[in-house]
DNA sequence: GCCAACGTTGGC
DNA sequence: GCCAACGTTGGC
């Protein structure tokens, strides 16, 4: 899951113990979340838009996926009036803080990393923009690695 | 259904 | 600030 530290940072994650992940406006990367995510779901905290960008810690899933109450709020800047309460368009999951990594596994080196075992990791490719996106056990465990980190994979 | 115009993401 | 890589919108 991607954020901006400027915005949410691993450390406002750390802060607050847990955040509603609202705001993705993404038919994709709702699904994944809607669909796709379960209770406990380890993820990668990816800081974008960030110097350097990169995965900055871990977050579990902490709930079932449920609408997303930005969508019908009129001074959210998520707001979107074409989403009908009774079939809501856009959902979330809340989000519960893991781990800070020791240090940044930064796009340049998940990028030195995807020529070898890390090939076809997604947020290693160029024009990848997807907020949420599926991360593969194997590149999870190694991008752990990468970061010195004590998080077990289950 | 096609596609041009436009807007956004996000690395650099 | 630039621009590649999309996703969305809307005219037709």
């Amino acid at each position: 899951m991607k954020s901006e530290p400027d915005v949410f940072s691993i450390d406002d994650l750390e802060r607050k113990g847990r955040e509603a992940w609202d705001g993705v406006r993404n038919f994709q990367a709702r699904n994944f979340m809607r669909d796709e995510m379960a209770v406990g779901d380890l993820v990668l905290f990816y800081h974008s838009n960030a110097t350097p960008p990169g995965v900055a810690g871990v977050a579990r899933v902490a709930t079932e996926a449920y609408p997303d109450p930005s969508a019908f709020d009129p001074d959210s800047k998520y707001y979107d009036p074409d989403s009908d309460p009774d079939a809501p368009r856009w959902w979330l999951v809340e989000v519960e803080f893991v781990e800070k990594f020791a240090e940044l596994v930064s796009l340049d080196a998940l990028k030195a990393a995807a020529k070898t075992d890390l090939a076809g990791m997604l947020v290693a490719r160029r024009g990848q923009r997807l907020s949420v996106q599926p991360v593969e056990k194997d590149h999870f465990g190694r991008v752990l690695r990468m970061a010195k980190a004590k998080t077990r994979i289950r």
